[in-house]
DNA sequence: TTTAGGG
DNA sequence: CCCTAAA
């Protein structure tokens, strides 16, 4: 049933054509509304490629869902060409490819359910790459924890657990053959959010392209290791090496790259380099960040010289006043646009919405921004709007996935993209100078932290620039600066007092702690920086060889 | 420009 | 996070 190959699965649903504006329904009705499909919302570029949608879509569309309900339906059925329907088959499918690496998952598990505090120090198995340790790190952690924890993390996703089951995000992670309590562990644990998207295939997608921040997720497979998944088979590969390229995913076909390295890479990937070496090329695509200087925000008046970064939110404001966007259903905030609003782009027309590709960088290419998920904000609305009941009841997610409304922060590897912070999270702040300077907080996520601390790993901690060009290239907002900063503050509270949960005022955690496993990395981590940096200055390769001696002992 | 630190 | 001094 899958009309576009690679398509299922990946988001949610109803079609728009490729200004977003509501294609106008009718024509071949395909199918009942009461068959147990899901449909993907997509946006069908110029060229007839499709584009999962971002949440800013689903937004959109949600918003006229709510006007009319009928008319969801309409125009769900007018998916016609692109209808595309998901079933489980593929995961059962893969699942007897990928036996082989299921054992994997296996063992890890029992490792978790080993009762063994004393593990905690045994952790040190054999000297191997940092992607080992922190599999121990992990590991660690997870035995150290209580019976109760554990069986909490394993028994539900639900919210009633404070703390994600981490331990599903720990080295290789093979999502195949996962159930769907374990896939929402497993998404929860990489969104620290909860979600009642049923439907594996979506989740597995939805997991994968968190884990890897790639958008581009071939549709049979869902293997990843180190942040890059792991190509199985021949006509697995997917192109994801490519993803900046963007001849694009989910829809054409999957053109295959040199996977080479696949599985014989995986059996002895010890050696962090040789994968890290082949890293997902999208991610390092380096996202020129627009110098949007325009003449519009010389007008704005400031007292201070305003950063890079004030300077790219000021002139996005001014775009956004002229391009009249009467957009998104929660334009409570009046910058609640993507960045990529205020990128150079010669295709940023009063009318059309340029942040549903970012033009990235001198290629100028259009990258599609998958699904990517909303701003906090938003989220609620629709949920007023359209009803959660909505999403509940079917086993078919309607565009949304519901969460829990603060708690979940917006731990969203989809944040990422150029958007910025959500209104709420814009402060002014008055200056003793009489200005007002706007303060913006946008919370690391997870996955963030967890990609900063990888990079520390790789390119060494002070190496700021590096880790930002390199590993962070996707996430606009996050300068050099705030990666140090954050820095900073993981090392103080990797070497603060245990965290001691329980405790602690539930009313204390509105933000996710750093779980416990991240923080013991960044210990070891800042100890090997520590006695690595002053003389040597192969700094790349901290966390790799270096981790041969015992760092950790000294600490376990 | 990038880092390191103070606030 | 922001700001600034140094490099």
């Amino acid at each position: 049933m899958e009309t576009v190959a690679g398509a299922e699965g990946v988001d949610e649903a109803m079609f728009e054509d490729g200004r977003v504006e509501k294609t106008t329904p009718s024509n071949s009705p395909t199918k009942q509304i009461s068959d147990p499909v899901v449909y993907k919302l997509v946006r069908v570029e110029g060229d007839g490629r499709l584009v999962p949608a971002t949440d800013d879509e689903i937004m959109e569309v949600v918003d006229l869902l709510k006007d009319d309900n009928s008319e969801m339906h309409i125009v769900a059925e007018s998916g016609q060409a692109v209808g595309i329907s998901i079933d489980d088959s593929s995961s059962g499918k893969s699942l007897s490819e990928l036996s082989g690496f299921s054992k994997f998952e296996d063992v890890y598990a029992d490792a978790e359910n080993l009762e063994a505090p004393t593990q905690e120090t045994a952790a040190p198995v054999a000297p191997s790459s940092d992607i080992d340790q922190m599999k121990q790190s992990v590991d660690a952690a997870e035995c150290s924890k209580s019976p109760d924890q554990m069986r909490e993390s394993e028994l539900s996703c639900a919210a009633t657990s404070l703390l994600p089951d981490f331990s599903k995000l720990k080295g290789e992670i093979c999502l195949d053959h996962l159930s769907i309590r374990e896939l929402h562990e497993t998404f929860r644990a990489t969104f620290g959010r909860v979600t009642t998207v049923k439907d594996k295939t979506w989740l597995k997608r939805r997991i994968a392209m968190g884990l890897t921040n790639c958008c581009d997720i071939p549709s049979t497979s869902f293997v990843i290791k180190d942040n890059q998944i792991l190509k199985l088979g021949e006509e697995e590969n997917s192109n994801n090496v490519n993803c900046a390229v963007a001849t694009d995913q989910d829809v054409v076909a999957i053109d295959d790259q040199q996977t080479d390295s696949d599985i014989s890479q995986k059996k002895q990937s010890e050696d962090c380099q040789i994968i890290s070496g082949k890293r997902l090329n999208c991610e390092y695509i380096e996202d020129s960040l627009p110098e949007v200087l325009n003449q519009e925000q010389k007008t704005v008046k400031r007292l201070r010289k305003p950063t890079k970064r004030y300077i790219e939110e000021l002139s996005e404001v001014e775009h956004h006043e002229h391009t009249g966007r009467s957009i998104t259903p929660a334009k409570s905030c009046g910058r609640d646009c993507p960045k990529s609003c205020a990128r150079p782009a010669k295709n940023v027309s009063p009318d059309s919405r340029t942040y549903f590709t970012r033009l990235d960088s001198v290629a100028g290419l259009r990258v599609p921004c998958v699904s990517r998920v909303r701003r906090s904000r938003p989220r609620k609305d629709i949920m007023a709007l359209v009803g959660i009941e909505l999403v509940e009841k079917d086993n078919q997610c309607l565009a949304i996935d519901k969460v829990e409304p603060e708690q979940n922060l917006e731990a969203k590897h989809g944040d990422s993209l150029d958007d910025d912070a959500s209104e709420d999270n814009i402060v002014t702040v008055p200056t003793a100078k009489g200005g007002i300077r706007r303060k913006h907080h946008r919370a690391w996520t997870l996955a963030e932290v967890m990609r900063l601390v990888e990079g520390v790993s790789r390119y060494g901690a002070g190496r700021w620039s590096e880790i930002k060009r390199l590993a962070f290239a996707s996430y606009s907002y996050r300068t050099s600066v705030d990666l140090k900063d954050k820095w900073r503050n993981l090392l103080k509270a990797s070497f603060a007092p245990a965290p001691t949960d329980k405790v602690m005022n539930p009313r204390k955690h509105v933000s996710m702690p750093i779980p416990a496993p991240i923080l013991l990395r960044v210990r070891e981590l800042a100890e090997l920086h520590a006695q690595a940096s002053p003389n040597l200055s192969t700094s790349k390769l901290v966390g790799c060889g270096g981790s041969v001696n015992g760092t950790r002992s000294g600490y376990l």
